[in-house]
DNA sequence: CTGTTAGCGCGTTCAG
DNA sequence: CTGAACGCGCTAACAG
C-alpha cells in the first residue's frame, strides 16, 4: 500500500498507474487503450492497478495529443420543442453506441448563437458536427476548417454536406390534398418566416396541391410568423377573422398549437367551423378531442440516420456525399372534415 | 501577407498569431485572455491578427494547462420528457450567461449510464456537475474527487451537496386534499417504483392528506410502476377494474398520460366516473377536454437556480451548503369533481 | 514486447 | 511591460 494513497490534490495520472504497476507510461498507455503490443500479464496487472487507483484518463491531454476528440457537436434550434428533443435523442443513442459523446447545444434559431456553438466545437476539436442549420455561416465555417457536418431537418450550407431531411413538399401536398378532397377551397397556411428548405418545401407543397386541384393560391391566406413573435396570436386571429378560411394547414407543431388555442378562443369548433392539419405529429395531437390530423415524421429515425451518416464519414472522409430523404406519413384524425 | 496563409493542414495556433503580430506567444496569450499587463497597441494588434487569421483557441490545451475546463456536466433522467427538457433549458441559459458550456447527457434513469456520464465529466475535467440523480454512486464519485455537484428535482447523494427541489410532500398533500374535499375517499396513487426523494415525498404527502382527513390508507390503491415497464398498462388497468377508485393521483406527467389513456380506453368519463390529478403540469394537460388538474412546478426556474447554486460554489468552494425548496402550485381544472 | 524521447498548444512562472 | 523556459497528461515514433 506504500504511500500511494496520500491525500493528493492531484487526480491520479497515467504516470501514477505506470509507477505502481512497475512499468513505463507508454506501456501503461498501450495496456489501457488496447493499441499496440503488451504482454498479457503486464496488461492484466496494469488494468488492475488502474482499477484500484480509480484512474480516469485525462481527455484534454488525449485530445491535445491526438488532435481530435470523441465529442460530436450537435446543435438544434429549440431544445424545448419536442421535435428537436426527439431528434437529439435519436442522435445521442446512436453516437453512444459508437462510443462517441454528444455535446448538445440549442441556438434558439439565432445565427449568432449558432456561430458561437460552431466555434465551441472547433475549439474542442470535435471530429464532426450534426446540426439543424439556422444559417449558412456555421456549417461553412466548420466545413472550411475540415470538420464534416451533417445537416438534419433542413439543408442550408453552401458547401455540400451529408444530410437527412423529410420530403417536405410531399408531406404538405398530402395534407392539403386531403383538405381539398374534403371540399375545402379556402385553405389558410401558417408557416415560419424563414428561408429554410423545410418551410420552403412545405409552401411549395401547399401551392402545388392547390394548383393541381385548380384552386388559385391566395396570398392573403398565407401567414408567415414566428411562434415567439409577440404579434403571432394577433396575426393568426386576423387570418381567422378577416379571411374566414374553412381549413388551416399549420406547417409546424408549435404553430399548430397556437392555431388550435386561438380557434377555440374564437369559439370556433373543429372541424365543423374550421378544419386543422399540422405538419409534425406530436403526442398532444392524438389526445385532444377531436384528434389533430397531422403529417408524421420519423423523428427519432432522422436523428439516428444523421448520426450514422456522420460516423460513416468519419470512417471514410472521402466517401461520396449522401442526402437521405425520408417519407412523411399523413395521419388522419378528427380535426379534418368537410366545410360547412 | 507573407506565406502565412498557406494551405496548412494544422489549425491556426497561438504561436502563429504571435509570430504574425511580431510578439511572443506568452504576450499574445495575455493579450487575448486579458490577464496580465500588455501594452495597448500590442494588444490591439494581436487581437486584429487573431481575428484576421481566424484564430480559435485550443480548449484541450487550455484545460490541460489550467486543470479545469468551462464545461459543466449536466445529466437528466430522460431527455424526451418535457419536464427534464425544460429543466435543462433553464440550466443552459443560465450557464451560457456566465460563459460556461453545458454538456448534456441523458441516463434513462439507469445507474450504469449515470456513472459512465460522471466518468466522462471527470475525464473532461468539468469544474462542476448538475444532475437529477438516479443513484448515490455518481454524485459520490464526483464529490469524492472534489467536483461540486448540485442535485435537482431530488436528493440522493450521501454527501451533502447543494440542491434544488420542490416541496413534494406539500404538492401531493394539496392535490389529495383537493380530492378529499370533493368527497373522494377511494383515491388511487400511481407512482414510480424508485427510492428517490421525489417519489417518497409524494407518497408521504398522499398518506398525510388521507390521514389528516381520517381516511385509512389502503395499500391496494397504490400502484408502483415504471412508465416504460411492459406491464404498466396492465397494472393500471387492474387498479381501475379491481379497486374502482373514484379518483386517481398520478405522481408524474408520464403516468398521468398513461392513466388518462387507459381511463378513456375503459370507456370511463373524467371526472364523472373517475377524477384525475397529476403531479407536474405539462402543456397537454391544459389542452385536453376536460383539462387536467395538476401540481405545477417552476421547472425552468429550478434549472436556473441549480445553475446559480453551482456558479456560486465555483466562485467560493467553501461557502455554506444550500438546499432550495420551491413551492408547487395546484392548478385546478376540469378533471376533478365529486364522486358519483 | 518494452522504455526512451519528443512534442500536442497553451498559460504561467520568473528574469529581464 | 515582455519573452524564455517549463510543464500540464498523454501517445506516437523509434530504438532496444
Amino acid at each position: 500500500m506504500e504511500g500511494a494513497r496520500r491525500m493528493t490534490p492531484h487526480a491520479v495520472t497515467l504516470a501514477d498507474v505506470a509507477r505502481e504497476a512497475g512499468t513505463s507510461p507508454s506501456t501503461a498507455s498501450r495496456a489501457l487503450s488496447g493499441h499496440g503490443y503488451v504482454a498479457p500479464d503486464v496488461r492484466k496487472r496494469t488494468l488492475a492497478v488502474a482499477e484500484r487507483l480509480g484512474y480516469i484518463p485525462n481527455l484534454s491531454a488525449r485530445t491535445l495529443k491526438q488532435r481530435r476528440s470523441r465529442v460530436i457537436g450537435v446543435v438544434v434550434s429549440d431544445l424545448s420543442n419536442q421535435f428537436y428533443a426527439a431528434l437529439a435523442a435519436g442522435v445521442e443513442q446512436t453516437l453512444r453506441e459508437a462510443n462517441y459523446q454528444m455535446l448538445l447545444l440549442g441556438d434558439n434559431s439565432d445565427t449568432a448563437q449558432e456561430l458561437s456553438g460552431a466555434r465551441t466545437f472547433l475549439s474542442m476539436r470535435a471530429p464532426g458536427v450534426i446540426m439543424t442549420p439556422a444559417s449558412q455561416a456555421a456549417a461553412d465555417l466548420l466545413v472550411g476548417r475540415g470538420i464534416p457536418v451533417v445537416e438534419v431537418d433542413r439543408r442550408l450550407a453552401t458547401s455540400s454536406c451529408d444530410a437527412v431531411v423529410i420530403d417536405n413538399e410531399r408531406g404538405a401536398r398530402d395534407a392539403v390534398t386531403h383538405l381539398l378532397e374534403l371540399g375545402h377551397a379556402r385553405i389558410g397556411l401558417l408557416m415560419a418566416p424563414t428561408t429554410w428548405t423545410s418551410d420552403a418545401g412545405r409552401l411549395h407543397g401547399y401551392r402545388a396541391a392547390l394548383v393541381a386541384a385548380g384552386v388559385r393560391p391566395d396570398r392573403k391566406l398565407v401567414v408567415k410568423t414566428d411562434m415567439h413573435a409577440a404579434d403571432a396570436p394577433a396575426r393568426i386571429a386576423a387570418l381567422l377573422e378577416n379571411e374566414r378560411p374553412t381549413a388551416i394547414f399549420a406547417a409546424n407543431n408549435q404553430l399548430a398549437e397556437q392555431a388550435w388555442r386561438l380557434i377555440r378562443r374564437h369559439g370556433l369548433e373543429i372541424p365543423r367551423d374550421v378544419s386543422l392539419v399540422a405538419f409534425d405529429d406530436v403526442p398532444w395531437m392524438e389526445m385532444v378531442q377531436p384528434g389533430i390530423t397531422a403529417v408524421a415524421q420519423p423523428v427519432f429515425e432522422m436523428g439516428r440516420r444523421a448520426a450514422l451518416l456522420l460516423l460513416r464519414r468519419l470512417d471514410d472522409p472521402t466517401c461520396g456525399r449522401t442526402v437521405e430523404v425520408l417519407d412523411p406519413r399523413l395521419v388522419i384524425r378528427g380535426s379534418t372534415g368537410g366545410p360547412q
